[in-house]
DNA sequence: CCCTGATTCGC
DNA sequence: GCGAATCAGG
């Protein structure tokens, strides 16, 4: 019976805490809801006095640049060495699904290449 | 290059 | 108050 609603009742507002509360990021609440992007998500969610969900981000001073702070899409890449203390993960951007960011996402992610051909040293 | 949420501006 | 745009970060 729902016509477009286009305004936020109580019971969109009930499941945007719900869904938030639950940990879901603002675009999957927005796109299960229906007629509302991330941005009313947030915005009504901000205005209602949330947003201290899971953020990766963090709107302070950077000041420890504790880079360790692998939440969502976070390239999870060893750097360094395992066995060193200043063993430390990428921490770029990761892409759509991969849990490596676009340059690391290269070396997990090597396609079926043919290596043994190469060994022509084609310097040039 | 992508996606995340936060904040700001305009309506 | 709502939404989109913009900003900042990972």
């Amino acid at each position: 019976m729902e016509a477009t609603e286009s305004t936020w009742s109580e019971e969109r507002v009930e499941k945007l805490r719900q869904l938030w509360g639950q940990g879901m990021s603002a675009s999957e609440i927005a796109e299960l809801l229906g007629n509302v992007t991330r941005n009313a998500v947030i915005g009504k969610a901000h205005r209602l006095g949330l947003s201290g969900r899971p953020s990766p981000i963090k709107k302070k001073p950077t000041k420890g640049a504790t880079i360790l702070s692998l939440t969502e899409r976070m390239c999870k890449w060893p750097v360094g060495d395992p066995k060193s203390p200043d063993f430390h993960f990428c921490g770029k951007p990761s892409l759509n699904g991969l849990p490596y960011c676009a340059e690391h996402a290269a070396i997990a992610y090597q396609p079926a290449r043919k290596r043994e051909d190469d060994r022509k040293l084609g310097v040039a």
